[in-house]
DNA sequence: TCGATACATCGACAGATGTCAATACGACTG
DNA sequence: CAGTCGTATTGACATCTGTCGATGTATCGA
């Protein structure tokens, strides 16, 4: 199964650029900050990482409310930014819609900010 | 029950061994999510993209304020952005503020990504 | 000493963001 | 079919954020 990496770009000559690997055009700085950004809310880190470290490796929202203290709608809204980040994904399945923290997308993260 | 959450264990102190409480958990997404947030603007990882990338290794505000196309109070802020998450550093030499990426920063928090 | 240069800070502003209550929607259940 | 449950969406609000012009501060050169 094919994973899309929301890091890398499609054109095979300026795929791949990294924080660490010199100036970067500002297409692949928005591409890379934009995850960056998803991470860079506390209350998403918990989520991620409850998610991840679920014995399962996907939680619904009513599993989430309680360990983070917020409201429904606002655990709603933060896992739609981490789907649209491409950090996590959706799958409805009856009354409840399961998340996931998608497969390598946090290693790929990981490597916008090491050296090539 | 404690859980090995690889966006929550420590690099070297305090991992996750006895306090896997949820507000450790709190506190450590927090001093995470603070990282990335500096990493979540475009204008700032273009901006460590182009000193790491220098040959030098370090940039004055001078230098800066025209690969990024802002006005030079608008780089001074994001660069304190950057210098206060951890991730450059400052140094005045005359009349020029010559900053840099902290060495091992970037890794660091690629490393709060992967899995232990 | 005076002017120029490099940078930080301030004040202001528009837009984004996090949050919740209320509500709408869809799926199951009786 | 009616009601309940889990989610998403909406609307509202306070706060944060990115940006710039104007101004302050320190340093250098003439």
């Amino acid at each position: 199964m094919t994973i899309a990496l929301p890091l890398l770009t499609e054109d095979g000559t300026a795929c791949c650029g990294t924080v660490a690997g010199g100036a970067l055009e500002s297409e692949q700085a928005e591409r890379i900050a934009r995850v960056f950004k998803a991470l860079g809310d506390p209350t998403r880190v918990k989520l991620l990482s409850l998610i991840g470290g679920s014995d399962t490796g996907e939680m619904c929202i009513c599993d989430l409310t309680d360990p983070v203290g917020l409201a429904q709608p606002t655990v709603s809204h933060h896992m739609k930014q981490l789907v649209e980040a491409g950090l996590a994904t959706r799958e409805q399945r009856g009354k409840w819609a399961y998340f996931r923290v998608v497969d390598g997308a946090l290693q790929n993260a990981a490597r916008t900010l090491l050296p090539e």
